[in-house]
DNA sequence: CCGTGATGTGAACGCAGGCTAACCTGAGGG
DNA sequence: CCCTCAGGTTAGCCTGCGTTCACATCACGG
């Protein structure tokens, strides 16, 4: 979208984006990401290194975005409700990029990726901590669990493509989410 | 585990679903598959036609004990707690298996995906028609993003290495997802 | 003992695909 | 006008890797 009058290396990185998303990096060619750009496949080296650094700055870019954004955040008493709004934002807003994010950080080269993974870890404490302010029941690791669990319920948007409309699909998640992290006691079945 | 005596093919299987679990298919080698069931790369073409058909047996395993497991329920009160469990167990008990099943599709060829995702429809019917059944307040589309989110949710066990005991990761994950399915409405934060 | 079939090995083949090389064009700026 | 340089193009190189081939080994039935 908005691809009027865009600068090539955004182009680029949007067509990466898709296509990465839709079929994994490793199944995508440069002459695939180059067409998709309107340009041809060795053209693309114009404005990127190598393909790894397209991939490299995709994960960047969502980390960074999604970092930011936790980071600058109250941490009052709604902190929990920010961060899930916050994250349930991207992944309907950029479901291409958390796409890629959340599944092909496999492929990065290894410090890249350990790099990428010190700050997936740094926003994960965020998250961390203020799930241990809901959950006194749970132990560290349990934590731990609890909060890659409901990213992968997050994330799992970029994978489906989703009838439903962005509004109510946000509050879907939304209130999925926060189920998920707050359940301390299984809930009584009502059918 | 339990390698002693084992067949190579059934080794070779393990071997796969361990690799490709953890490192994707693509960045997975022949030879160190054939390395990991302790022959030579050119040996495994002596139990499988190629690398794509040791995936397709993978998924394709991954699938049916799934799905059988799914038909032979029951399909009372209590169906949606079974579905959990049966899911559940499957993703403590084969973290793998599950994992190859759920991130690897992609890599498959068109024919045998779509079969594969055939049944993997029926198998989500299931569920959507069991989780209806107490969520009279979602569309159907919305029945689908519900129950696509809690696979997702439950299917993040077979990326994070946890060292929190089976037990333990079982109900926390059954916890979860019954809260994920049943959250009709926000649950009220009590920090 | 000697075929025979199952299983494994090292060597080599072929090809897909990432990347480079060499060349072209068109838009400024002096 | 050229010079330059950003940004394309086509042709081709080259490495990795899935796959095949020719051959060894071993168990075993007759």
């Amino acid at each position: 979208m908005s691809t009027a009058a865009a600068p090539r290396r955004a182009l680029l990185l949007e067509a990466a984006a898709d296509l990465f998303a839709a079929r994994g990096y490793h199944a995508v060619g440069i002459d695939d990401i180059g067409a998709a750009a309107g340009i041809t496949g060795p053209g693309v080296y114009r404005h990127f290194a190598s393909k790894q650094q397209l991939l490299e700055s995709l994960c960047e870019q969502a980390m960074t975005r999604l970092l930011a954004g936790a980071q600058g955040l109250s941490t009052g008493d709604s902190a929990l409700e920010a961060l899930v709004d916050l994250h349930v934002t991207f992944a309907v807003g950029e479901r291409a990029l958390l796409g890629v994010w959340a599944r092909e950080q496999r492929a990065l080269s290894d410090d890249v990726r350990r790099s990428l993974r010190r700050r997936q870890r740094a926003y994960e404490q965020v998250w961390r901590e203020v799930v241990t302010r809901h959950r006194d029941d749970l132990t560290e690791p349990e934590i731990s669990v609890v909060v890659a669990s409901t990213f992968a319920l997050l994330n799992s948007t970029a994978l489906v493509d989703t009838s439903v409309p962005p509004a109510r699909l946000s509050r879907l998640l939304r209130r999925m989410a926060l189920a998920a992290l707050l359940s301390r006691r299984t809930p009584a079945l009502r059918p």
